[in-house]
DNA sequence: AACGGTCTCAACCGCGGATGG
DNA sequence: CCCATCCGCGGTTGAGACCGT
């Protein structure tokens, strides 16, 4: 049995709103409010329409002081950071874009940014003037998926006991050299970051200042069994959660903001509460809840002892940016 | 000019959460 | 607690605008 819907669909006008429609719902309001019920409202302002088609077109159009037209590059680069911090909680990152409404910020992202994104991930030198987290000096030198893949297609834990060569499955081509991002929400689990010099670990992959990628894809993979082989000169893959993949972005835009002398508070702390568990890590990026607090300066042996090298990575952007590594991730949708 | 494909964005839909009886 | 109602949100749709051929 469905939910019963909110107003009789026969009975309201639908579709695009005529200005005489606009004048009075804006009048009503103005003058009345909207008694605090937007179902009822229709009735008592004289409009033949649902109360939550009244309710969108107050609050997405009519309303005073929406911002209509082009986003601002400030405007674009708050989008891509709150984007990357909370996801696709559009009334939140409206609420830090004063004028514009979530559905307009939404809209944005669907139209723009995001293509945008796309665009830089398969740009080796991206021009754009916005954050271009995803650029990679190898974009052209790796292969996709040629179509959507339902998540369920491609389980190497059910599948690939064998470690079949990522090229060989499902979807990948040898010659494809185009990039197309895609989502996979089933593998939040072979990605985590940690702080580590050692580089030993075949599940590694190390930057030089001992900044270490952990994944267990690679156990799945006898020709990706380890990324710092990989690193050395050939082409490393490996599956991401959006979440994951947008948390490097974060981390390397910081990095990026930090070499300019922004004074950033994302430091080691979030790295070390985030891989120890101890986080959400919405929170610890967004630098709200109850893991906004924490401190930067480590503690405990291994934070103590590598608690410059997030620094290290600012500091050696070329070789220790993780996305200048030939380490590119995917996304299945 | 005509046509078809693509893009944009206002509007709709249905769900989850909040609230109050 | 339970249930009904309403609000607010995020995903999706589709009409019209735009663009390329």
């Amino acid at each position: 049995m469905g939910r019963a819907p909110c107003c009789d669909k026969t009975k309201v006008k639908r579709g695009p709103w005529s200005p005489e429609e606009d004048s009075k719902l804006r009048g009503y309001i103005e003058k009345y409010g909207n008694g605090g019920n937007w179902i009822s409202f229709p009735l008592k302002a004289g409009l033949r329409r649902c109360g939550k088609s009244c309710r969108l077109r107050w609050l997405n159009y009519l309303r005073p002081n929406i911002k209509h037209g082009d986003f601002s590059e400030e405007e674009d680069r708050i989008i891509f950071s709150l984007f990357a911090a909370i996801g696709s909680r559009w009334s939140i990152i409206a609420a830090h874009l004063p004028g514009r409404t979530d559905n307009d910020i939404k809209n944005y992202w669907n139209t723009k940014l995001r293509k945008r994104l796309l665009s830089s991930s398969s740009s080796p030198h991206s021009s754009s003037s916005m954050p271009s987290p995803f650029v990679n000096p190898i974009s052209q030198d790796v292969k996709r998926p040629l179509t959507t893949i339902a998540p369920s297609s491609y389980n190497p834990y059910v599948v690939s006991p064998t470690k079949a060569p990522i090229s060989t499955i499902n979807g990948f081509e040898t010659d494809d050299h185009q990039i197309f991002p895609f989502v996979n929400p089933n593998y939040l689990q072979d990605l985590s970051l940690s702080e580590s010099n050692n580089n030993n670990n075949n599940n590694n992959f190390s930057g030089s200042s001992g900044f270490s990628l952990n994944h267990n894809m690679c156990d799945h993979y006898s020709n990706h069994n380890s990324f710092s082989s990989d690193v050395s000169g050939n082409r490393s893959e490996i599956m991401m959660k959006q979440e994951e993949i947008m948390m490097l972005m974060m981390i390397d835009n910081h990095i990026d903001q930090r070499t300019k002398g922004y004074n950033g508070d994302f430091t080691q702390g979030y790295y070390s509460n985030y891989i120890n568990g101890h986080g959400d890590l919405k929170q610890m990026i967004s630098g709200t809840g109850t893991n906004s607090n924490i401190n930067m300066g480590g503690s405990g042996s291994e934070s103590a002892s590598s608690s410059s090298s997030i620094s290290n990575l600012a500091e050696n952007k070329i070789s220790g940016s993780l996305l200048q590594h030939k380490c590119l991730p995917y996304f299945y949708s």
